[in-house]
DNA sequence: CCTTTTGTTGCGAGCTGTTCTCATTACGCT
DNA sequence: AGCGTAATGAGAACAGCTCGCAACAAAAGG
């Protein structure tokens, strides 16, 4: 009987968190995951656009599975879920060095930017500690007209 | 022939706005703004439950004169809309008073209480500014869990 | 190994919130 | 009062998303 290689193979932090939860690693997870990391944190994606990114470079992947795994996906925080509305929601990496960013969104052509600032996590937090909530999340999204759309 | 009252009556202001633009005042959309009117500011309805009050109450107004007539006030900025997702959007009147107040939200329970603040206000406005957009609208949605969900 | 267990997938049906189509109604101007 | 046109109602259509279920596949156990 052959035994493993001396070293472990280390498992991703994805395939770990799956595991520890008695959920399995499978190549429709695996693919979804990649397509985030490759195009980077910043850029968000809606289910729909998953789906048609996987199936044009030759992966399929059934549109019911993506949106269980991007659930997943949210659970476990490797994932962002923006409710910038219109067209469905989207998703993004989770940066974890940028965590509580914002979005200025052009309503006209859909360009998106995002920024950072205190005060609005620090007003998010108040607010909760003012009616005794538990703060999970706070997301401020800025509606506007970017330059090109603004100008005609 | 009976001559009408020798003083003008005077149109609402929605009315004037309507009429300025083409448009007709009609029973139902008088009732739909009554509606929000009569419960005040502050409190945040989905068309499906505009549509219900106005139900038990015996008027009747089709869903999809709702859907129609919400946009308009929207557009006219007498309600303002509120993406708060997880089943539709909903619509509250629009205090001049508190005219940018954001939300807190209960995930479990739905329960919403409003809060303003001026840093929010700002962090928009400067955002928009240092990527060149022309700032619309700006939104905090800070996603908690209330004092009776959190414990339990 | 082969079998059992159990998590996962794919497909299509189904659901929810919203918009559209179109025939009919009715507002508001003269 | 009559006319032009905006607005309504009813239901079909639509988009985004979830669900149910049979087939599948990866661990676990004999």
């Amino acid at each position: 009987m052959i035994s493993p290689p001396s070293y472990r193979s280390h498992p991703s932090p994805f395939e770990s968190g799956l595991r520890s939860d008695g959920k399995r690693m499978t190549p429709q997870r695996k693919k979804v995951l990649s397509l985030f990391e490759e195009i980077g944190s910043g850029i968000h994606l809606s289910a729909e656009e998953v789906h048609s990114k996987l199936t044009i470079s030759g992966e399929k992947v059934s549109l019911a599975t993506i949106y269980r795994t991007l659930r997943l996906l949210v659970k476990m925080t490797f994932l962002n879920e923006l409710d910038l509305s219109e067209g469905g929601n989207r998703f993004e990496l989770l940066s974890h060095d940028h965590p509580d960013h914002h979005h200025l969104i052009c309503i006209r052509c859909g360009r998106t930017e995002e920024f950072e600032n205190n005060n609005v996590i620090n007003a998010g937090k108040e607010a909760a500690t003012n009616f005794g909530f538990k703060l999970l999340e706070s997301s401020l999204n800025v509606r506007a007209l970017c330059p090109k759309c603004s100008n005609k």
